[in-house]
DNA sequence: GTTGCAACATACTCCGTAGTATGCAAATCC
DNA sequence: GGATTTGCATACTACGGAGTATGTTGCAAC
């Protein structure tokens, strides 16, 4: 998968030192907004982080709204990814649906900084005040998360159809209730040292399990 | 109920204009930091909100980061006023949390902006960059939170003692999963024009009624 | 080996904003 | 009815932080 950064030096090579040298800076900046926010990071509490000066970020990325678009972009491919994966395997909208939530938990927790960043990103969508050309991006990470909703949406009217899934649900609000669940890990889930990835899937499927199969006893 | 505000003029008698005219400023300080965050609100967006100057909020708050945990402590009260009524009716610990799911739902819909504070709140609870004195007002708003948290577990496993919830589940990761997908309304739920507080009543059933029943057809 | 450019660091500017100090009219108290 | 306090508005200060302009170093190409 050929990636697309939205850098001052779009369009031309990717060396790999450069490559390694824009996810540090990404790395840095999603612990950063994860923890203070937005508003709340400094490019310059980003380039301590690293190690280093603004002057690195800033030979990258054009503002620190850029920067924010960047982990947020780069927050909801991996979820793509990982959803997409899932949705093409085959079976009835609902062994699609839990494969989608399990996969979309796991890369929750795998990937919290950058997870937390998007939810952030979320809240953020009403910003307003910025250039037009950030709204451009604004509206496409926007479409983007539409786009991911839709998935769930078009498994969930399958397993409708194939009555693997009750039909007497709203299906829009059971997505958004669904998708609430597994979102707010964003929120309390911190990994646990040493906590293996067996563990974490075991996790993911517990959290899935509780959505699908609800807590009646 | 008595009120205890965290204002200068704490102690105090409350006249009625008083209490107004700070009802007023929470109002438009919830607004304020639901659109545009906390770092990114300003005293003079909130003033200029409120038709008014930084002189009228200087005059009963003590900074900037006092009245957003006045917003957060307010959306908390209303939450937790809801939720302790919904419990202490009678029933099996499944009738318990059903009413309870839907007061915290009916809750946030009534009271989004504050709400939506609420749970940005939460999530700049690693701040870190304040008086030891706001820190305390932190760590109450947490304990709050978790006392909140509590309530739900308490009426889960009381629900699996009396056998109405399933006894399968982990109860801490089935609580968060719950309130993780009613919270999450602060982000996607506006309220249409002209709704009807019975509309409201009915969308917190319905999603409730999924957390319980799950979706499995 | 010197030219050129990439990959930063350093050293500024400038503006928004939190917080303060002061002014001032109306209400309240004695 | 003078004195004091309340409930703000106005005017100011101080500073942090985004963005920029300008070095500086090392590698690569020729």
């Amino acid at each position: 998968m050929h990636r697309e950064w939205a850098l001052k030096t779009r369009g031309q090579e990717e060396s790999g030192a450069l490559v390694e040298s824009v996810v540090e800076i990404l790395d840095c900046a999603a612990l950063c907004f994860t923890e203070m926010g937005f508003q709340g990071t400094s490019i310059d509490d980003v380039a301590r982080r690293l190690g280093a000066t603004k002057g690195r970020i800033y030979h990258y990325f054009r503002s620190k709204t850029d920067l924010f678009f960047e982990v947020h972009r780069e927050g909801m491919r991996r979820l793509m990814d990982a959803v997409n994966e899932a949705m093409s395997a085959g079976g009835t909208g609902r062994e699609k649906l839990v494969r989608m939530l399990e996969a979309h938990a796991l890369t929750m927790m795998q990937n919290i900084a950058y997870e937390a960043v998007v939810v952030q990103g979320v809240h953020m969508h009403r910003l307003g005040a910025t250039t037009p050309e950030q709204r451009i991006s604004l509206d496409e990470l926007m479409d983007i998360r539409h786009k991911f909703e839709l998935l769930f949406v078009e498994a969930f009217r399958q397993g409708q159809a194939d009555g693997s899934i009750r039909q007497d649900a709203d299906v829009s609000l059971a997505v958004k209730g669904m998708l609430g669940a597994v979102n707010w890990m964003a929120i309390w889930y911190r990994p646990r040292s040493g906590e293996s990835p067996e563990q974490q899937r075991a996790m993911a499927r517990r959290i899935t399990e509780l959505q699908i199969g609800g807590i009646a006893g």
